[in-house]
DNA sequence: ACATTCCATGCAACCGGTTGCATGTCAAGC
DNA sequence: GCTTGACATGCAACCGGTTGCATGGAATGT
């Protein structure tokens, strides 16, 4: 069995070196107030003791605890592990912890998880999140809260631009010969899935292209292996996916009807998260996320030291990687 | 301009309900304690204030902060994000919050983490952690902490028995007629990888296989890669890798020296992250990656319930899973 | 030698809750 | 009608740090 050791307070310590309290909060905090052998004489006892500072008493008292909180829709899907990976990087240059939130993209859970994490964080850094706007400013209202594609007016955010990636797709597919495309649309409260669509939109009609969008869907692997029956019936000669993930699934159902990729049909993902893994490799629009963890840490970061808030709203810009599920459209 | 609301402390819904403080602590904790009606009164003051309870003063009272720790050495590591996703869908059954901590696979910083973790978590669940036996004992002695996939004596632990996989995995593979077999190590701190060694060497012994074992490295797609060449100077049929990502490095390796697959080589992984995404489609152990997570998150509850350190040690078994990548053996 | 300034340290209040114990009230019991 | 007990509520200490202000001794100035 185990024994738990129990915390040594500031006050033992205070009584080994024979001085207040104050004196050893002082010699870990601001050392330069104390006469430098006080501060070593502090020290040995506090090494002596084996004293931690507590850091939930100190967070009490200062109100700042040195947490933030990363809220994502879904951690399996591959978008998202880079991205946290580089916020919590990025988070521990500044000596913070992340409490992580998945909300299985249900804005309920979003809601609630904020809640949960509001009274012990310093600030919050929601990327694509699934709730609404009034939700978002109301949470952004108790504290400093950073939005990674997101665009809400008045909130520091960063968006991953995949306009220009899926211009690009656009461009691409129209050169090889396709006329009518197919966009497989992702939650509909999703400001990237808004974002490429219009983008598709917009290219295509300076192409002549036409577009036939799918309704909404939740992005993974199955939903995407559904709608496969859906855009054969368009008689479209190529599709652009919301996410590599829902084109992975597009895929697979693809191969299940015999519709040969890329010589019968075109296939563009988004986000680039499959590298070449997929077979065909999957052409897709490139992503940013782990640039995006790390700008919304940093923009969160400046926050809390200034104080307040700068409106900020930084754009990464993406393109389209070229591989091998896009080909000249059959005649 | 956003302001930022100050929070409303309990004294200010004692003085709008006109009752004492610790009176809508008890409304809020211990509500049969109070009148229904005082309860009543107390909690429409809180309304009409937006009081929320202070979750870092409570935590320095009560001494309970109601969040978990959950490290990992690689959260891009596909293997990890369902067990994170569980471990964090667990906790939240118990109004828990979760810290991640994302060590890159480095030990130290895995005790960095554990060090800032430590005084505002009631618990730890270490998953494949790198670090010495020595240190995890010493954090274990700090506060309740449960171990996945490393198994220490006196510490509760879920451990995801890839031993049963690999047996059959090397019995598929005398079936189908392959005498010498490459293991791609793992990292030697990887309780997984030594068990997938062991259990890999002793089936061997039975079937009367060769096993050749390569030297460990960082299980990733690139050190996959760059393990080919040692993979067929060894001249065997067939390889097991430490996991599933090492694995789509060297299929992608032996596709670049048009070593067909399984024509002229048979390959397995371990976790089975994959799916069948690759192509060819992996043979791979199956993992029971959310159901670990789960499992370590009910075990550490039960110990802060209890307050007592039940010695545990669960085993979860695996199978294999049987794709495209493994065939007879070359003639 | 005395007034002034400076600075290291201590004192005590405070952060926002929680909780053991004291108090006061009211109803039941004798 | 007075004691007893139950029970709702208040008081105040406490959790473990932080920090503005007070204090006192040494260094400086005249």
């Amino acid at each position: 069995m185990i024994k738990r050791d129990k915390g040594v307070t500031i006050s033992q310590v205070a009584a080994e070196a024979g001085v207040a309290r104050s004196s050893v909060s002082r010699a870990f905090r601001h050392p330069d107030m104390l006469l430098p052998e006080t501060v070593e004489r502090i020290m040995k006892a506090a090494e002596a003791l084996g004293y931690v500072p507590n850091h939930t008493a100190r967070a009490l008292s200062t109100g700042r605890h040195g947490n933030i909180a990363l809220v994502v829709p879904d951690i399996a899907n591959p978008f998202f592990p880079p991205l946290i990976a580089a916020t919590q990087l990025e988070a521990d240059r500044s000596d913070f912890c992340v409490f992580l939130g998945n909300t299985e993209e249900k804005p309920a859970q979003e809601d609630k998880l904020l809640g949960r994490f509001a009274g012990q964080v310093e600030g919050l850094v929601l990327a694509s999140p699934r709730l609404s706007d009034e939700r978002i400013l109301a949470h952004a209202a108790q504290r400093p809260l950073v939005l990674i594609n997101r665009d809400i007016k008045g909130i520091p955010r960063v968006l991953i631009d995949s306009g220009s990636g899926v211009r690009q797709a656009a461009e691409h597919l129209a050169e090889l010969g396709h006329r009518k495309i197919v966009y497989v649309n992702g939650p509909h409260t999703s400001w990237s899935n808004r974002e490429r669509r219009s983008a598709l939109r917009s290219a295509a009609r300076k192409l002549g292209l036409e577009i036939v969008a799918l309704p909404p869907i939740v992005p993974t692997y199955q939903s995407g292996h559904r709608t496969v029956d859906a855009i054969l019936e368009t008689g479209a000669t190529a599709a652009i996916a919301f996410d590599d993930i829902t084109a992975q699934g597009i895929l697979a159902g693809l191969a299940e009807y015999n519709v040969a990729v890329p010589e019968r049909f075109s296939l563009i993902g988004c986000d680039d998260v499959l590298g070449a893994v997929t077979y065909p490799a999957l052409t897709s629009v490139s992503n940013r996320s782990a640039e995006a963890g790390r700008l919304a840490v940093t923009l969160l970061m400046e926050a809390l030291q200034s104080g307040a808030i700068r409106e900020a709203r930084y754009v990464l810009e993406t393109h389209l990687v070229i591989r091998n599920t896009t080909g000249p459209a059959p005649a």
